[in-house]
DNA sequence: ACTTTACCTCAAGTTTACTTGAGGTTTTAT
DNA sequence: ATAAAACCTCAAGTAAACTTGAGGTAAAGT
């Protein structure tokens, strides 16, 4: 496949559904690259789609774009990313992600339990008590605390 | 129970996990409220904590301060909350941590298929491909794109 | 040829959710 | 009684992720 960079800012933005001035800071912060024409004006080659992409997955994962700047570290710099790369990436967001799930399932069912509990006594509440949670190690609840995104 | 407003910021700041200039703010912006003692210094009725966890687990969800509020409004503002009341709320969020976390599994379960999948013609993949995805409602990935936070 | 549309850079503005700091008062502890 | 710790207000600062605007160039349509 030749690797023609011949997409324009405008076109990548309207295919991605995003805005140019959005590419134009994915590019300020390392996110994604381009070529210039003669005129000066960006080209992109056709990877920058799935990059974009998959930034914009992780991001509703909760990725922050710093992180997903790391992630892209990995990829390769010379060649464009093979099928093995990306799925390399998914892989490694999976886990995250599972664990992002199994997070908001625990609270989900613990919404009835303790927002809605009524158990004013403040002991066995790991919502509404949260310093208990965080000095008791053994606890179901730590889980839903100790998480951090 | 006795409506005693006797906890000081810095007790409910340290018992909930938070700065006291983070219930300040949340003073400020109308989602907690407070008394004042004989020198203006702030005391809190024992609900303010209840809040405060409900405010915080609520976060965690991917709810904005200004979803909480308007939520907040639902609650009685005369006497303090009851059971039901926070039920309601928590059945009110359970729904939409429900559909948030349909659509992280459905993100998890096509990542590989998309985001590793290698389907360069950009022809079959949803997350590689949103215009035709929007423009589509009878596909199985329209979940995946038509989502909002 | 000419005009409209798209593009360029760089600086500054926006929103959310707070935090920090200055300058001063009140409580608590000894 | 006095010092330390906690509290007060108000303005400004911070970080993330963009967006907007000004002033100007390039490419496309007719």
């Amino acid at each position: 496949m030749l690797e023609e960079a011949n997409l324009t800012v405008g076109h990548v933005a309207k295919r991605c559904g995003v805005k140019v001035s959005t590419l134009h800071f994915y590019e300020q912060v390392g996110l994604i690259k381009s070529l210039r024409n003669q005129g000066n004006q960006r080209r992109y080659k056709r990877d920058v789609l799935r990059r974009i992409s998959v930034i914009k997955a992780a991001q509703k994962m909760g990725v922050s774009l710093e992180e997903i700047k790391n992630a892209f570290a990995n990829l390769p710099d010379k060649r464009t990313p093979t099928k093995d790369d990306w799925q390399q990436l998914s892989k490694f967001w999976q886990q995250g992600l599972n664990q992002k799930i199994a997070y908001l399932e625990k609270l989900r069912d613990s919404l009835d339990g303790c927002i809605g509990c009524g158990c004013l006594s403040m002991k066995s509440c790991p919502i509404y008590n949260p310093e208990d949670i965080l000095g008791n190690e053994n606890n179901g609840a730590v889980l839903l605390e100790k998480y951090k995104e």
